[in-house]
DNA sequence: ATTAGCACTCCTGGATAACGAGTGCTAACG
DNA sequence: CGTTAGCACTCGTTATCCAGGAGTGCTAAT
């Protein structure tokens, strides 16, 4: 990702390293002072504050006023990510915790993603996000339709991944259970196997093959899976962890808290942050002014996909300030993508 | 409910009445000479002070401090919303609002249940939660197995009421088609029709007649069933509009806010906040120190059930601060559960 | 290139004071 | 006896001032 292009020498970077370390765990503007007394660079204070000045100027570092010490930016964030953390790993006992949550046997997809949502939450202590697999990404494995009385028919989809859509359709005439039967089952040998993005089109391409009376529920079938694939929305996702967003340091006014929480709410803001996340593999950071959302400016999104034996199948993510610790958020992320990929690729 | 029993003639309620709407509205404490100017008791400041001196010692009200004017209490509120909400309104355009919403149509569930809770929580500015039918009022309308490769099977139930309920199992041999088909087709013949809460039972009981193969996997399916209902943490339920929460005026600090959000977040705490509701039939108000939940001790809760034809199916409420337009707030209550009712037991 | 020294800036926190909203009490009134 | 006008009193709020101190930038020496 681009930050200015100055070249920072080693010490000057040693120097944005320590600012950046120092100032998401204190939360305080960093002097120089500090710099040379905390972190060994065995040089004087009097040294680093020319540093800070260099790094200042390029960018990198500001003052929140003329007598304060000095406060990353979110090209000094980036620096320090591109930088210093592509190599953070957990410390093993953390691993371990993260490991062992995914070995416990859950048997309800919606409820292991909530839950993975909930652990990445806590972990990391920011707001989490985890996305279903992706509808794209999964094959068909079964249809079923189910009459629930009068005209209206409940179309079921069940996917490979374990996921499980539903729709409520009318239909026109009231079929008998025979037909209704009959409809599902050559659905079914038309779609069972293929891709969920292309049964729709399978089954429309198929119809004339239907017998004339179960072709209009066919359709309808059909545009209703149509539909569901277009406007995405309604792709699943668990968000957990929002509490986070309110903790007392990081953000300084409640009008941010109130925006940022205000845009988790919209599920169009989130799928946007995650979209690309499945196609990218590793684990990826957006930084304050890189995320095209106004009102989360101050925050950093952290998003890894997780995969299965066939590939990337879906993604997951946290929220928080850019004042976060980035090595172990990151590390956090990739191994529970990475943990959760493997409990969906086989359960235990 | 339990108030103070400290009868209160007419115009000291009066007075309740005046001092709970203008702090409400204006979040100030408000002093007699207020209430003497903008409603009109007739009455002199002088007067309306000795009233509230009373209401003072009744329990009703209270001073932050000795310069300051009155604040209603939980005890105030509650004499508020007994004497003088239940009558309440919407003005018909609101209501038409709500109407119509839903009649747009909206074929799954999940969906029209979440949008349910963002059109309440946008509608009253408060969070709201929607809880979906709940199991023991549905019936089983359909029951399905899909093998997912592998050992791995989904349990597939379809409710009456729209639900669809999905489990992975395990099975220990791995079954062939035929034989699961035959296991789905008979578990049907035994549930169908059966309250979700007792096919588990009808199962095991009738197991006996099962082939001897196809009994692990039987038992297996009635087990799931069971547990799902036994912890009903899985209850659905569809939480929007936190944000509101964040409301710079209502919760002074930080610390409330993050408690409150942080309670809202666990799931359990709502089960247990809207668990009655479904059997009251009618708007039910705990305020502040009404509910059981220590982090909620400046909340209210407003719930109300919704009704198909065969009676009470869920239920539905907000959450926010104990200083909230109660009369208003009643009212919406009612009437979006009133409207979902109606949506789920006919939809257009 | 590095560093010690120093003047300068400006935020922070505590103290003080003026202000004003609101009360409680008393005494007068119908 | 309930109601009311008048008034002294309380106490939180806000503004102002001041001292303290952290941190800087600059300069001159090493």
């Amino acid at each position: 990702m681009a930050y200015p292009a100055a070249p920072l020498d080693e010490r000057k970077a040693r120097v944005l390293r320590a600012i950046v370390s120092h100032y998401v765990s204190s939360g305080e503007p960093v002097g120089s002072k500090t710099i040379a007394a905390e972190y060994d660079l065995g040089v004087s204070s009097a040294t680093v504050r020319n540093d800070m000045s260099a790094l200042e100027e390029a960018g990198y570092i500001y003052q929140p006023h003329t007598s304060a010490g000095r406060i990353p930016t979110d090209a000094g964030y980036r620096f320090f990510v591109n930088e210093f953390a592509s190599d953070a790993k957990l410390p093993p006992s953390e691993t371990r915790r993260i490991r062992s949550f995914f070995t416990e046997p859950r048997w309800e997809l919606e409820d292991a993603l909530r839950q993975t949502a909930s652990l990445l939450s806590r972990f990391t202590d920011h707001a989490a996000v985890v996305f279903a697999p992706a509808l794209e990404r999964s094959v068909v494995r079964h249809i079923e339709l189910v009459s629930l009385g009068g005209d209206r028919v409940m179309l079921v989809v069940v996917a490979d991944t374990g996921r499980v859509e539903n729709h409520i359709m009318v239909v026109p005439d009231a079929l008998d259970p025979v037909q209704l039967e009959r409809t599902a089952e050559m659905l079914n040998r038309v779609v069972v196997g293929t891709p969920l993005d292309s049964a729709a089109k399978r089954i429309l391409d198929d119809v004339e093959r239907f017998p004339l009376e179960l072709r209009p529920t066919a359709e309808r079938a059909a545009r209703l899976l149509e539909e569901q694939l277009a406007h995405r929305e309604s792709e699943r996702m668990y968000l957990e962890g929002t509490s986070n967003i309110v903790d007392e340091e990081k953000f300084a006014d409640l009008e941010t808290v109130r925006g940022v929480i205000g845009a988790l709410e919209h599920r169009r803001v989130l799928l946007e942050l995650l979209a690309d996340a499945i196609s990218i593999d590793r684990v990826e950071v957006r930084i304050g002014s890189e995320i095209p959302v106004h009102e989360m400016q101050h925050c950093s999104v952290i998003t890894a996909p997780y995969r299965a034996e066939g590939g990337p199948i879906g993604s997951l993510g946290i929220v928080g300030p850019t004042r976060m610790d980035y090595r172990r958020t990151m590390a956090a992320v990739w191994e529970v993508a990475d943990s959760l990929g493997r409990m969906l690729a086989r359960p235990s």
